[in-house]
DNA sequence: ATTTTCCTTTACGTCTAGTAAAGTATAAGT
DNA sequence: ACTTATACTTTACTAGACGTAAAGGAAAAT
Protein backbone atom coordinates (compact mmCIF):
# COMPACT_ATOMS: atom_id res chain seq x y z
CA UNK A 1 0.00 0.00 0.00
CA UNK A 2 1.14 3.31 -0.81
CA UNK A 3 1.84 5.88 1.77
CA UNK A 4 -0.25 8.91 1.33
CA UNK A 5 2.12 11.90 -0.43
CA UNK A 6 2.20 13.32 3.01
CA UNK A 7 5.74 14.45 3.70
CA UNK A 8 8.90 14.51 1.33
CA UNK A 9 8.54 10.75 1.09
CA UNK A 10 6.94 10.29 -2.21
CA UNK A 11 6.83 6.77 -4.48
CA UNK A 12 8.29 6.80 -7.57
CA UNK A 13 11.23 8.17 -9.31
CA UNK A 14 11.76 12.12 -7.74
CA UNK A 15 11.36 14.64 -10.63
CA UNK A 16 14.72 15.69 -11.88
CA UNK A 17 16.33 18.38 -10.80
CA UNK A 18 14.63 21.34 -13.10
CA UNK A 19 17.11 23.68 -12.95
CA UNK A 20 20.16 21.72 -14.22
CA UNK A 21 17.49 20.94 -17.94
CA UNK A 22 15.66 24.18 -17.49
CA UNK A 23 19.06 26.12 -18.01
CA UNK A 24 20.23 23.47 -20.91
CA UNK A 25 16.98 24.36 -22.94
CA UNK A 26 17.31 27.94 -21.72
CA UNK A 27 20.77 27.91 -23.09
CA UNK A 28 19.23 26.04 -26.33
CA UNK A 29 17.19 28.88 -27.00
CA UNK A 30 19.48 31.85 -26.39
CA UNK A 31 22.13 29.93 -28.74
CA UNK A 32 19.94 29.79 -31.66
CA UNK A 33 18.21 32.77 -31.01
CA UNK A 34 21.84 34.36 -31.90
CA UNK A 35 21.20 32.74 -35.47
CA UNK A 36 17.82 32.98 -36.50
CA UNK A 37 14.45 35.74 -35.93
CA UNK A 38 12.07 33.80 -33.40
CA UNK A 39 9.80 33.04 -36.17
CA UNK A 40 12.23 30.49 -37.52
CA UNK A 41 12.90 28.80 -34.21
CA UNK A 42 11.54 25.27 -34.15
CA UNK A 43 11.02 23.55 -31.44
CA UNK A 44 12.15 20.59 -32.92
CA UNK A 45 15.60 22.46 -33.15
CA UNK A 46 15.51 23.31 -29.29
CA UNK A 47 14.86 20.03 -28.31
CA UNK A 48 17.50 18.38 -30.65
CA UNK A 49 20.06 21.03 -29.00
CA UNK A 50 18.82 21.10 -25.91
CA UNK A 51 19.03 17.39 -25.62
CA UNK A 52 15.69 16.61 -24.55
CA UNK A 53 12.79 15.33 -26.34
CA UNK A 54 9.75 17.90 -27.51
CA UNK A 55 7.10 16.85 -25.02
CA UNK A 56 9.71 17.76 -22.15
CA UNK A 57 9.69 21.77 -23.37
CA UNK A 58 5.57 21.55 -23.69
CA UNK A 59 5.83 20.10 -20.00
CA UNK A 60 6.99 23.45 -18.72
CA UNK A 61 6.12 26.06 -21.34
CA UNK A 62 2.83 25.54 -23.23
CA UNK A 63 3.99 27.86 -26.46
CA UNK A 64 7.18 28.91 -28.33
CA UNK A 65 6.72 32.28 -27.01
CA UNK A 66 6.53 31.12 -23.67
CA UNK A 67 9.58 29.24 -23.81
CA UNK A 68 11.40 32.45 -25.22
CA UNK A 69 10.31 34.67 -23.25
CA UNK A 70 11.71 32.34 -20.48
CA UNK A 71 14.60 32.75 -21.47
CA UNK A 72 14.86 36.19 -22.19
CA UNK A 73 13.49 36.70 -18.36
CA UNK A 74 15.99 34.34 -17.09
CA UNK A 75 19.05 35.98 -18.97
CA UNK A 76 17.98 39.57 -19.01
CA UNK A 77 16.24 40.42 -15.65
CA UNK A 78 19.11 42.60 -14.26
CA UNK A 79 17.83 45.97 -13.68
CA UNK A 80 21.03 48.39 -13.97
CA UNK A 81 22.42 49.83 -10.59
CA UNK A 82 22.84 53.65 -10.77
CA UNK A 83 24.60 55.04 -7.66
CA UNK A 84 22.41 57.79 -6.28
CA UNK A 85 25.32 60.30 -5.57
CA UNK A 86 25.36 61.17 -9.09
CA UNK A 87 22.78 64.18 -10.82
CA UNK A 88 19.65 63.16 -11.97
CA UNK A 89 20.80 63.66 -15.86
CA UNK A 90 24.09 61.62 -15.06
CA UNK A 91 21.90 58.36 -14.04
CA UNK A 92 19.64 59.47 -16.83
CA UNK A 93 23.01 59.47 -19.60
CA UNK A 94 24.38 56.23 -17.79
CA UNK A 95 21.03 54.29 -18.22
CA UNK A 96 20.98 55.22 -21.37
CA UNK A 97 24.39 54.37 -22.60
CA UNK A 98 23.82 50.94 -20.97
CA UNK A 99 20.07 50.43 -22.90
CA UNK A 100 22.04 51.47 -26.27
CA UNK A 101 24.65 48.71 -26.13
CA UNK A 102 22.07 46.08 -24.93
CA UNK A 103 19.86 47.12 -27.53
CA UNK A 104 22.39 46.42 -30.09
CA UNK A 105 23.16 42.81 -28.24
CA UNK A 106 21.32 39.70 -28.18
CA UNK A 107 18.93 41.58 -25.46
CA UNK A 108 17.85 43.79 -28.22
CA UNK A 109 17.35 40.94 -30.55
CA UNK A 110 15.25 39.22 -28.21
CA UNK A 111 13.04 41.99 -27.10
CA UNK A 112 12.12 42.88 -31.08
CA UNK A 113 11.56 39.50 -31.35
CA UNK A 114 8.95 39.05 -28.60
CA UNK A 115 7.51 42.49 -29.08
CA UNK A 116 7.04 40.79 -32.93
CA UNK A 117 5.05 37.68 -31.64
CA UNK A 118 3.48 39.62 -28.92
CA UNK A 119 1.24 41.31 -32.10
CA UNK A 120 -0.26 37.67 -32.72
CA UNK A 121 -0.20 36.64 -28.65
CA UNK A 122 -1.27 39.51 -26.76
CA UNK A 123 -0.19 37.71 -23.23
CA UNK A 124 3.17 38.56 -24.51
CA UNK A 125 2.92 41.67 -24.98
CA UNK A 126 1.57 42.11 -21.34
CA UNK A 127 4.27 40.28 -19.95
CA UNK A 128 6.53 41.86 -21.27
CA UNK A 129 5.49 45.26 -19.77
CA UNK A 130 4.05 44.19 -16.34
CA UNK A 131 7.55 41.22 -16.11
CA UNK A 132 10.48 43.93 -17.90
CA UNK A 133 9.24 47.24 -18.96
CA UNK A 134 7.25 48.37 -16.02
CA UNK A 135 9.47 47.50 -13.38
CA UNK A 136 13.03 49.24 -15.32
CA UNK A 137 10.48 52.30 -16.09
CA UNK A 138 9.79 52.27 -12.31
CA UNK A 139 13.55 53.06 -11.55
CA UNK A 140 14.46 55.92 -14.24
CA UNK A 141 11.67 57.33 -13.13
CA UNK A 142 12.56 57.24 -9.53
CA UNK A 143 15.81 58.76 -10.69
CA UNK A 144 13.91 61.31 -12.81
CA UNK A 145 11.95 62.34 -9.43
CA UNK A 146 14.88 62.43 -7.57
CA UNK A 147 16.25 65.43 -10.11
CA UNK A 148 12.75 67.04 -9.78
CA UNK A 149 12.80 66.56 -5.55
CA UNK A 150 16.40 67.96 -5.64
CA UNK A 151 15.40 71.35 -8.17
CA UNK A 152 17.62 69.78 -10.88
CA UNK A 153 14.21 69.32 -12.93
CA UNK A 154 11.40 71.60 -13.05
CA UNK A 155 8.82 70.85 -10.80
CA UNK A 156 6.35 70.59 -13.11
CA UNK A 157 8.29 67.68 -15.01
CA UNK A 158 6.12 64.51 -16.19
CA UNK A 159 8.62 62.18 -15.40
CA UNK A 160 6.82 59.14 -17.31
CA UNK A 161 6.20 61.43 -20.66
CA UNK A 162 10.24 62.84 -20.32
CA UNK A 163 11.05 58.99 -20.06
CA UNK A 164 9.05 58.04 -23.06
CA UNK A 165 10.16 60.88 -25.24
CA UNK A 166 13.81 59.65 -24.23
CA UNK A 167 13.44 55.72 -24.50
CA UNK A 168 10.55 54.99 -26.78
CA UNK A 169 12.89 56.94 -30.22
CA UNK A 170 15.55 54.21 -29.17
CA UNK A 171 13.10 50.96 -29.04
CA UNK A 172 11.92 52.44 -32.79
CA UNK A 173 15.15 52.36 -34.29
CA UNK A 174 15.84 48.69 -32.48
CA UNK A 175 12.54 47.37 -34.23
CA UNK A 176 12.53 49.66 -37.67
CA UNK A 177 16.73 48.69 -37.41
CA UNK A 178 16.58 52.19 -39.87
CA UNK A 179 18.49 54.34 -38.79
CA UNK A 180 21.07 52.11 -36.44
CA UNK A 181 20.89 53.03 -32.91
CA UNK A 182 23.71 54.59 -31.84
CA UNK A 183 24.84 56.38 -28.45
CA UNK A 184 25.26 59.22 -29.88
CA UNK A 185 21.62 59.26 -31.00
CA UNK A 186 21.14 58.50 -27.27
CA UNK A 187 23.02 61.48 -26.49
CA UNK A 188 20.76 63.91 -28.50
CA UNK A 189 17.69 62.07 -27.78
CA UNK A 190 18.61 63.74 -23.67
CA UNK A 191 20.18 66.86 -24.31
CA UNK A 192 17.11 67.50 -26.51
CA UNK A 193 14.63 65.75 -23.72
CA UNK A 194 16.13 67.99 -20.74
CA UNK A 195 16.12 71.29 -22.94
CA UNK A 196 12.98 72.44 -21.65
CA UNK A 197 12.95 69.83 -18.42
CA UNK A 198 16.64 71.52 -16.80
CA UNK A 199 16.54 74.18 -14.51
CA UNK A 200 18.85 76.67 -15.63
CA UNK A 201 20.44 77.73 -12.10
CA UNK A 202 20.99 74.76 -10.91
CA UNK A 203 24.39 73.68 -10.11
CA UNK A 204 25.53 69.96 -9.23
CA UNK A 205 27.41 70.46 -5.97
CA UNK A 206 30.60 67.91 -5.98
CA UNK A 207 28.61 64.89 -4.48
CA UNK A 208 25.41 66.05 -7.05
CA UNK A 209 23.00 65.84 -3.79
CA UNK A 210 22.04 69.06 -2.72
CA UNK A 211 19.23 69.12 -0.18
CA UNK A 212 15.62 70.16 -1.58
CA UNK A 213 14.92 73.84 -1.14
CA UNK A 214 12.38 74.75 1.61
CA UNK A 215 9.78 76.47 -0.40
CA UNK B 1 3.40 30.90 -87.05
CA UNK B 2 2.33 33.01 -84.12
CA UNK B 3 2.82 36.93 -84.84
CA UNK B 4 5.77 39.02 -83.22
CA UNK B 5 4.84 40.21 -80.06
CA UNK B 6 5.28 43.98 -81.58
CA UNK B 7 2.24 45.64 -81.30
CA UNK B 8 -1.55 44.88 -79.04
CA UNK B 9 -2.44 42.47 -81.48
CA UNK B 10 -1.62 39.16 -79.32
CA UNK B 11 -2.33 35.80 -79.63
CA UNK B 12 -4.70 33.81 -76.92
CA UNK B 13 -6.46 35.06 -74.74
CA UNK B 14 -5.24 38.59 -72.93
CA UNK B 15 -4.07 39.24 -69.20
CA UNK B 16 -6.94 39.26 -66.77
CA UNK B 17 -8.03 42.92 -66.26
CA UNK B 18 -5.07 43.27 -63.05
CA UNK B 19 -6.61 46.13 -61.79
CA UNK B 20 -9.68 44.03 -61.08
CA UNK B 21 -8.49 40.81 -59.58
CA UNK B 22 -6.06 43.16 -57.57
CA UNK B 23 -8.38 44.87 -55.67
CA UNK B 24 -10.30 42.16 -54.74
CA UNK B 25 -7.09 40.31 -53.71
CA UNK B 26 -6.41 43.47 -51.75
CA UNK B 27 -9.90 43.65 -50.30
CA UNK B 28 -9.77 39.82 -49.49
CA UNK B 29 -6.44 40.79 -47.42
CA UNK B 30 -8.04 43.64 -45.69
CA UNK B 31 -11.13 42.72 -44.58
CA UNK B 32 -8.65 39.02 -43.06
CA UNK B 33 -6.81 41.43 -41.18
CA UNK B 34 -9.37 42.89 -39.22
CA UNK B 35 -10.02 39.44 -38.04
CA UNK B 36 -6.84 38.00 -37.05
CA UNK B 37 -3.23 39.34 -36.84
CA UNK B 38 -0.94 38.76 -39.67
CA UNK B 39 0.68 35.75 -38.53
CA UNK B 40 -2.36 33.70 -38.89
CA UNK B 41 -3.15 34.60 -41.97
CA UNK B 42 -3.01 31.81 -44.91
CA UNK B 43 -2.47 32.28 -48.51
CA UNK B 44 -5.48 29.71 -48.76
CA UNK B 45 -7.89 31.92 -46.80
CA UNK B 46 -6.85 34.89 -48.99
CA UNK B 47 -7.19 33.35 -52.31
CA UNK B 48 -10.70 31.49 -50.82
CA UNK B 49 -12.06 34.49 -49.93
CA UNK B 50 -10.85 36.62 -53.15
CA UNK B 51 -12.24 34.26 -55.26
CA UNK B 52 -8.44 33.39 -56.97
CA UNK B 53 -6.23 30.28 -56.71
CA UNK B 54 -3.30 30.33 -54.56
CA UNK B 55 -0.57 30.47 -57.30
CA UNK B 56 -2.25 33.43 -58.51
CA UNK B 57 -1.51 34.98 -55.10
CA UNK B 58 2.23 33.45 -56.03
CA UNK B 59 2.03 34.95 -59.84
CA UNK B 60 2.31 38.96 -58.34
CA UNK B 61 3.67 38.43 -54.83
CA UNK B 62 6.39 36.22 -53.68
CA UNK B 63 5.33 36.02 -49.78
CA UNK B 64 2.49 36.97 -47.48
CA UNK B 65 4.89 39.61 -45.93
CA UNK B 66 4.57 41.35 -49.53
CA UNK B 67 0.63 40.85 -50.42
CA UNK B 68 0.58 42.67 -47.06
CA UNK B 69 2.83 45.04 -47.85
CA UNK B 70 1.14 45.69 -51.03
CA UNK B 71 -2.75 46.13 -49.45
CA UNK B 72 -0.75 48.37 -47.14
CA UNK B 73 0.65 50.48 -49.94
CA UNK B 74 -2.93 50.58 -52.35
CA UNK B 75 -4.70 51.59 -49.29
CA UNK B 76 -2.92 53.89 -46.74
CA UNK B 77 -0.32 55.76 -49.09
CA UNK B 78 -2.44 58.98 -48.10
CA UNK B 79 0.16 61.89 -46.92
CA UNK B 80 -2.29 63.94 -44.53
CA UNK B 81 -2.25 67.76 -46.47
CA UNK B 82 -1.85 70.49 -43.64
CA UNK B 83 -2.72 73.99 -44.82
CA UNK B 84 0.45 76.13 -44.46
CA UNK B 85 -0.98 79.33 -43.08
CA UNK B 86 -1.35 77.72 -39.82
CA UNK B 87 1.35 78.02 -37.43
CA UNK B 88 4.39 75.21 -37.11
CA UNK B 89 3.00 74.05 -33.62
CA UNK B 90 -0.53 73.79 -35.03
CA UNK B 91 0.55 71.97 -37.83
CA UNK B 92 2.27 69.12 -35.94
CA UNK B 93 -1.03 69.06 -33.52
CA UNK B 94 -2.96 68.35 -36.86
CA UNK B 95 -0.44 65.62 -37.84
CA UNK B 96 -0.42 64.05 -34.60
CA UNK B 97 -4.21 63.66 -33.85
CA UNK B 98 -4.55 62.42 -37.53
CA UNK B 99 -1.66 59.57 -36.72
CA UNK B 100 -3.86 58.74 -32.92
CA UNK B 101 -7.11 58.05 -34.79
CA UNK B 102 -4.91 56.11 -37.75
CA UNK B 103 -3.13 54.16 -35.42
CA UNK B 104 -6.01 53.41 -33.47
CA UNK B 105 -7.86 52.01 -36.47
CA UNK B 106 -6.86 49.12 -39.00
CA UNK B 107 -3.60 51.42 -40.29
CA UNK B 108 -2.20 51.35 -37.03
CA UNK B 109 -3.01 47.29 -36.75
CA UNK B 110 -0.89 46.71 -39.85
CA UNK B 111 1.86 48.67 -39.24
CA UNK B 112 1.94 46.92 -36.11
CA UNK B 113 1.75 43.66 -38.04
CA UNK B 114 4.23 44.37 -40.75
CA UNK B 115 6.84 45.95 -38.42
CA UNK B 116 6.34 42.31 -36.66
CA UNK B 117 6.43 40.63 -39.79
CA UNK B 118 9.48 42.40 -40.38
CA UNK B 119 11.79 40.87 -37.92
CA UNK B 120 11.79 37.76 -39.19
CA UNK B 121 12.33 39.95 -42.63
CA UNK B 122 14.48 42.17 -43.40
CA UNK B 123 13.17 43.43 -46.37
CA UNK B 124 9.55 43.83 -45.05
CA UNK B 125 11.29 46.40 -42.85
CA UNK B 126 13.63 48.48 -45.47
CA UNK B 127 10.39 49.33 -47.33
CA UNK B 128 8.10 50.33 -45.23
CA UNK B 129 10.78 52.61 -44.08
CA UNK B 130 11.46 53.80 -47.40
CA UNK B 131 8.47 53.83 -48.85
CA UNK B 132 5.88 54.92 -46.31
CA UNK B 133 7.90 56.23 -42.99
CA UNK B 134 10.65 58.58 -44.97
CA UNK B 135 8.29 60.28 -46.78
CA UNK B 136 5.51 60.96 -44.22
CA UNK B 137 8.59 62.25 -41.97
CA UNK B 138 9.66 64.52 -44.79
CA UNK B 139 6.82 66.27 -44.62
CA UNK B 140 6.46 66.60 -41.28
CA UNK B 141 10.11 67.78 -41.10
CA UNK B 142 9.12 70.24 -43.29
CA UNK B 143 6.73 71.53 -41.28
CA UNK B 144 9.06 71.62 -38.65
CA UNK B 145 11.66 73.87 -40.89
CA UNK B 146 8.71 76.14 -41.53
CA UNK B 147 8.21 76.72 -38.13
CA UNK B 148 12.40 77.34 -37.34
CA UNK B 149 12.27 79.57 -40.52
CA UNK B 150 9.77 82.14 -39.61
CA UNK B 151 11.58 82.67 -36.09
CA UNK B 152 8.60 79.90 -34.44
CA UNK B 153 11.23 77.71 -32.87
CA UNK B 154 14.19 77.67 -31.80
CA UNK B 155 17.11 78.38 -34.67
CA UNK B 156 19.14 75.10 -32.74
CA UNK B 157 16.47 72.78 -32.86
CA UNK B 158 17.41 69.10 -34.54
CA UNK B 159 13.34 68.91 -37.05
CA UNK B 160 14.39 64.71 -37.25
CA UNK B 161 15.45 64.80 -33.38
CA UNK B 162 12.23 66.22 -32.53
CA UNK B 163 10.46 64.19 -34.58
CA UNK B 164 11.32 61.13 -32.97
CA UNK B 165 10.60 62.36 -29.56
CA UNK B 166 6.88 63.22 -30.24
CA UNK B 167 6.16 60.12 -32.57
CA UNK B 168 8.22 57.10 -31.67
CA UNK B 169 6.48 56.92 -28.15
CA UNK B 170 3.16 56.51 -30.16
CA UNK B 171 4.58 53.93 -32.14
CA UNK B 172 5.48 52.06 -29.55
CA UNK B 173 2.30 52.14 -27.54
CA UNK B 174 1.11 50.93 -30.64
CA UNK B 175 3.59 48.03 -30.48
CA UNK B 176 3.00 47.35 -26.82
CA UNK B 177 -0.61 47.89 -26.92
CA UNK B 178 -0.21 49.56 -23.59
CA UNK B 179 -1.13 51.83 -22.24
CA UNK B 180 -3.51 52.72 -24.77
CA UNK B 181 -2.73 55.29 -26.93
CA UNK B 182 -4.97 58.49 -26.85
CA UNK B 183 -5.65 61.68 -28.36
CA UNK B 184 -4.68 63.70 -25.16
CA UNK B 185 -1.07 61.41 -24.66
CA UNK B 186 -0.15 62.76 -28.60
CA UNK B 187 -1.20 66.04 -27.21
CA UNK B 188 1.13 66.01 -24.03
CA UNK B 189 3.90 64.50 -26.31
CA UNK B 190 3.97 67.92 -27.86
CA UNK B 191 3.27 69.78 -25.09
CA UNK B 192 6.91 68.19 -23.45
CA UNK B 193 8.51 68.49 -26.61
CA UNK B 194 7.96 71.84 -27.52
CA UNK B 195 9.11 72.84 -23.85
CA UNK B 196 12.70 73.52 -24.59
CA UNK B 197 11.96 74.33 -28.59
CA UNK B 198 9.26 77.10 -28.46
CA UNK B 199 10.70 80.85 -28.81
CA UNK B 200 9.62 82.46 -25.64
CA UNK B 201 8.50 86.28 -27.72
CA UNK B 202 7.07 84.35 -30.55
CA UNK B 203 3.48 84.87 -30.70
CA UNK B 204 1.48 82.90 -33.01
CA UNK B 205 -1.08 84.85 -35.36
CA UNK B 206 -4.80 84.50 -34.00
CA UNK B 207 -5.21 81.58 -34.90
CA UNK B 208 -2.98 80.26 -32.14
CA UNK B 209 -4.34 78.33 -29.45
CA UNK B 210 -3.13 78.73 -26.12
CA UNK B 211 -3.97 75.81 -23.89
CA UNK B 212 -3.77 74.83 -20.62
CA UNK B 213 -2.18 71.53 -19.63
CA UNK B 214 -3.83 68.49 -18.68
CA UNK B 215 -3.03 66.96 -16.00
C1' DA C 1 -13.18 25.07 -85.23
C1' DT C 2 -8.44 25.38 -83.98
C1' DT C 3 -4.65 27.35 -81.85
C1' DT C 4 -2.44 30.00 -78.44
C1' DT C 5 -2.04 31.94 -74.28
C1' DC C 6 -3.49 32.87 -69.54
C1' DC C 7 -5.54 31.45 -65.47
C1' DT C 8 -7.66 28.27 -62.10
C1' DT C 9 -8.32 24.04 -59.96
C1' DT C 10 -6.56 20.14 -57.90
C1' DA C 11 -3.18 17.70 -55.92
C1' DC C 12 1.19 17.02 -53.99
C1' DG C 13 5.73 17.18 -50.92
C1' DT C 14 7.60 19.35 -47.01
C1' DC C 15 7.86 21.48 -42.67
C1' DT C 16 6.23 22.53 -38.06
C1' DA C 17 3.19 22.61 -34.05
C1' DG C 18 1.42 20.06 -30.65
C1' DT C 19 -0.08 15.40 -28.73
C1' DA C 20 -0.50 10.42 -27.78
C1' DA C 21 1.40 6.16 -26.91
C1' DA C 22 4.97 3.30 -25.76
C1' DG C 23 9.18 2.46 -23.57
C1' DT C 24 13.02 3.48 -20.06
C1' DA C 25 15.02 5.13 -15.72
C1' DT C 26 14.91 5.77 -10.65
C1' DA C 27 13.14 5.64 -6.48
C1' DA C 28 10.39 3.15 -2.41
C1' DG C 29 8.45 -1.00 -0.46
C1' DT C 30 8.52 -6.12 0.42
C1' DA D 1 16.58 -9.20 -5.21
C1' DC D 2 12.26 -8.21 -7.09
C1' DT D 3 8.00 -5.67 -7.62
C1' DT D 4 5.58 -1.37 -8.01
C1' DA D 5 4.85 3.45 -8.71
C1' DT D 6 6.18 7.56 -10.76
C1' DA D 7 8.95 10.78 -13.96
C1' DC D 8 10.79 11.31 -18.05
C1' DT D 9 12.20 10.34 -23.02
C1' DT D 10 11.74 8.58 -27.53
C1' DT D 11 9.11 7.64 -31.34
C1' DA D 12 5.33 8.24 -34.07
C1' DC D 13 1.31 10.58 -35.42
C1' DT D 14 -2.35 14.26 -36.89
C1' DA D 15 -3.44 18.58 -38.58
C1' DG D 16 -2.49 22.64 -40.91
C1' DA D 17 0.04 25.74 -43.94
C1' DC D 18 3.46 26.84 -47.39
C1' DG D 19 4.91 26.82 -51.91
C1' DT D 20 4.85 24.36 -56.50
C1' DA D 21 3.65 21.26 -60.39
C1' DA D 22 0.57 19.34 -63.46
C1' DA D 23 -3.67 19.29 -65.72
C1' DG D 24 -7.78 21.35 -67.32
C1' DG D 25 -10.88 25.38 -68.60
C1' DA D 26 -11.58 30.15 -70.60
C1' DA D 27 -10.92 33.87 -73.98
C1' DA D 28 -9.04 35.87 -77.71
C1' DA D 29 -6.96 35.66 -82.79
C1' DT D 30 -6.80 32.95 -86.99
Amino acid sequence: MPRAKSKAVHLGRPRSDAAVSHAEILDAVSELLKEKPARDLTMDAVAKRAGVGKPTLYKWWPSKGALIMAMFHDRFNAILEVPEATSAEEALRTRVKHLVAQCNGLFGKVVADLIAEGQADPSILKELYESHIRPRRASTVADIERGIASGEFLAATDPELLLDAIVAPMYLRLLLRHPALTEQYGKQLIDQALLGIRTPKWRPGRRGKRDARSA
